[in-house]
DNA sequence: GATTTTTCTGACCGAATGATCAAGTTTTTT
DNA sequence: AAAAAACTTGATCATTCGGTCAGAAAAATC
């Protein structure tokens, strides 16, 4: 955006041909280069493979985006917007077991719809999340002071039982990003390659049912 | 140790001076090379980041180990080992609660002694596990086929709910091993460098108890 | 249609990396 | 103490990688 922005700041076609071909092509470069970060991590992507996957020779790959970090950058970016607002029904005033189950259920079909940037981000955070600088410890931070505010005033209205909210958090992410940072060896231990659409909702009914009966909570009946 | 008995097949000293340098100074480069790949993975670790830490030269660590890729193999052995036997306890004759407690606990405690192996392997999965070969869809399927058959045992017995053994032991793993594989984004969001031992107890209890209350089991005292 | 701007690309470069090798040194064996 | 085996290491090599560059091609602007 920032070098779409800059590059054709003074074309004055007002969004025709020439801006709609360059974020297509923008996006066609993203796209291969968040499979090929989830593949290879940060210092194991080629700028050369990412180029190949995205049809275009890795001189041009440079003309959109100078360096393999900005590449990586706005990679990053784009998959922690997507997450940002994943969470939006934990309010104060929601019931807790259909928000809760809500939050479980769309986690875990995040994690089969869209497994390749949750790997990117995995890879990240695992080897220490050197390029996320201080997202982490700001943003994100943030995000979840707000959402165990939430979980607090529902244990403080007696609504539910006397929980860590920040760990449930976690156990909720790790067990539904599970599906989808160890798809392989999920995979290989069921002996499947991948788990068909029905077997994910019933990962989804069982993370939620085990979840909330663990926070004395009762589970909404399954549709 | 294959390497080991090659070079030393003829020396008959008995495992003497000889032997044990040997030993110690492979544990040293394994060590090294543990906390490389941890940091970096298998593609940006460097052999002479590892020499470095081990504090040899380049030339010398490739006299112990003759490619980067053999070093890797054996770090992978090595985690996988120490990883088969966490679940002793999970026998068909065992108390559910007990026992799902008993390693959810080990569980917890191994991902704050030992975090760094958990992160190579975590690193080999999520990249699709390719230096892992058949391993997964072997041993570790077999042993899943296990403990998952002793846990049917126990539903069978009206011991615990009844729940999928497999994505029970997936939920275990995910909720346990987050707190090595993703301590950098678990420190960022709680704002501490590091968990104390009591947090890490705290954790262990919670988990437990969230499972163990999924399952309709009642958690067994806390001492 | 000429000029300017944007896009594209093959060729190339310096740096880093995994691995090798030959020439040493040390230890063990006889 | 001589010979053999095991170990150490600086120097070096071929390859790969991220990134550059000059100039061609295409598109937009005048």
């Amino acid at each position: 955006m920032a070098v779409s922005d800059q590059v054709n700041a003074d074309v004055g076609n007002g969004g025709g041909v020439r801006q709609r071909s360059r974020a297509s092509i923008e996006r066609r470069i993203l796209e291969a280069a968040e499979s090929v970060f989830a593949e290879a991590g940060f210092n194991g992507a080629t700028t050369a493979e990412i180029a190949r996957r995205a049809a275009i020779p890795k001189a041009n790959l440079h003309y959109y985006f100078n360096t393999k970090e900005e590449l990586y950058q706005q990679v990053l970016t784009g998959i922690v917007n997507t997450w940002l607002h994943t969470a939006d029904e934990i309010t104060i005033d929601a019931d807790p077991a259909q928000a809760l189950a809500h939050y479980i259920t769309a986690k875990v079909e995040l994690a089969r719809e869209r497994p390749i940037p949750s790997r990117v981000f995995a890879n990240e955070i695992i080897h220490g999340a050197p390029h996320l600088g201080k997202y982490l410890g700001s943003e994100l931070r943030a995000w979840v002071d707000t959402k165990a505010k939430v979980i607090r005033g529902w244990i403080a209205a007696g609504k539910m039982r006397d929980i860590d909210p920040k760990h449930l958090l976690f156990m909720i992410w790790a067990s539904t990003q599970t599906y989808a940072d160890f798809a392989s060896q999920i995979s290989a231990v069921l002996g499947k390659e991948q788990l068909s659409p029905q077997e994910y909702k019933a990962v989804a009914r069982q993370v939620t049912e085990i979840i909330l009966r663990g926070c004395g909570l009762t589970p909404p009946t399954q549709i």
